[in-house]
DNA sequence: CATATATATGCATATATATGTATATACATA
DNA sequence: TATGTATATACATATATATGCATATATATG
């Protein structure tokens, strides 16, 4: 839901307007260009992906990035880490040949 | 590009079906329950959005995960991080008071 | 209350997407 | 070479999506 969320490149372009703080929706028309109906649209998927919240101001509306999807979406990436450390050691392995010259048999009980 | 790829429900079984290795087309058809030609589908696109890569091995041909975009994700993730600490302190606040109180004066010289 | 401002939504439409079926391509093997 | 196995792709189609326009809704202000 999150990655369909942010799959759309307007709806990315609106939450990277938000980082840096909430905004009404008019100032979000302003950065993005396309019409403010399809801006208010993105905003209300992006709402249903948990990754923005509103709050009424005057006739505003303002928007604001909401934290939690982000935390998991970083978790999930983060399970990922072991692999991509996997994947490192393939070109690592010759400097870590290397390193074992200098530091003889630094606790080795990795098959 | 990368998000968009993995919007879609059966890219991201694909891809949590790659985590633990790589895997030929028809393993991973037998895993996420469409056509043989869509699971292929999928791959082309994760692969143009250069999630995955493929290696021939006979007849099969072997999909395994790339980490670069992956490790890009969690780049673009980390760079919210700050905003997800900023959100945190708001409820973290009471319990730095609590520990003001255990550690005096430690350092403070944020605002 | 009338009017202006800000935002959301119904409608129409063009385009994108996902999927299955059938088929082509590539490789292996008898 | 004929056959089987594994995968990719052309085609058709149903569905989803993004977008603009017009309009409804809500709030502020004169």
């Amino acid at each position: 839901m999150v990655f369909h969320a942010l799959g759309d490149p307007m709806r990315f372009r609106i939450v990277e307007a938000l980082r840096t703080g909430e905004r009404a929706v008019n100032d979000l028309v302003d950065k993005v260009e396309i019409h403010q109906s399809g801006v208010s649209r993105h905003l209300r998927i992006l709402q249903e992906a948990g990754l923005v919240q509103v709050r009424p101001e005057g006739q505003k509306r303002i928007y604001s990035l909401r934290p939690e999807p982000l935390r998991e979406l970083n978790a999930w990436i983060t399970s990922y880490r072991h692999f991509w450390e996997a994947r490192l050691d393939r070109f690592a392995h010759a400097l870590k040949q290397k390193q074992k010259r200098q530091l003889p048999d630094k606790k080795e009980n990795s098959k």
